[in-house]
DNA sequence: TTGCGTGCAAAGGTTTTGCATGGCA
DNA sequence: TGCCATGCAAAACCTTTGCACGCAA
């Protein structure tokens, strides 16, 4: 038995945003980029929608959601679940944009120790450690 | 022999901010609520006043800035520099928007295994842990 | 007196919301 | 036929900037 939840249509507009954000591969792409695309050519997709089905998207897990600098806008990138894909936290360099993987034996650890005597139950999905890179470290 | 630097004047209004910005302890504190704190009483500080000392404060390390989420406005929190004023992590609830202060030696030494393991520095004033609070991990 | 400090108002940007219309099921 | 989805316009945010006036030194 489900509760209330609501009927969620299939539009045109859902399947394009999820096409496309699909074909990124691993490139971010901000909102403004979005609709720039989606502006061009027969198929519209309006900015409003753009950002209600992106908020949907995050919470789904389906893309993830980085912040920037501030004033700039958020930019989203897509999460590809097929491989094999253990949990795992991300690294996002704030110089040059990379977005490095931490598979990690001391991070599981960190998790459970936060579970367990902090009481919070982390979403490795949402959650993203923003800094430095080795790389960008070194420069200015 | 200085460069040509601006004379840089003691105005009420500078030092009845930090006065109130040291008075905080520990507690961050948004830019409204700033505002709100001079906006009643006889002394009032306006909001541009408000924004232009604090990135003042934030470059000469008095102050810490610390960027939750995009659109929502800033914290600041003062830095004591005699006692421990740790840099700490921030536990964000999705589902009630509870935010939670991690001050943990456990996470202090995450963040120096994946610096020294991982060659990467963390921001701690833009990371965030996203996931469920122990009263909303209850729920649903 | 000099020129930085202040703060109102307005602009800049991203994101959200109101509401009438369109389209899926 | 219901009712969600869409998207324009406007609002709601946070933050910055222009400019005239105030005030410290």
């Amino acid at each position: 038995m489900e509760h209330s939840r609501p009927a969620a249509y299939n539009t045109r507009q859902k399947e394009r945003l999820l096409a496309y954000l699909a074909s990124l591969g691993d490139r971010h792409v901000t909102v403004n980029e979005i609709a720039g695309y989606f502006r061009q050519g027969e198929a519209a997709v309006g900015k409003t929608t753009i950002y209600r089905h992106l908020e949907k998207l995050v919470n789904a897990g389906i893309i993830r959601k980085y912040i920037q600098e501030e004033g700039a806008g958020a930019c989203y990138q897509y999460v590809r679940q097929n491989r094999r894909c253990r949990e795992h936290f991300h690294l996002k360099c704030e110089k040059c944009g990379a977005l490095l993987h931490l598979h990690c034996p001391t991070l599981d650890r960190t998790q459970r120790h936060i579970l367990t005597k902090h009481r919070f139950k982390i979403n490795t999905l949402k959650t993203v450690f923003y800094g430095r890179c080795e790389h960008c470290r070194d420069q200015d």
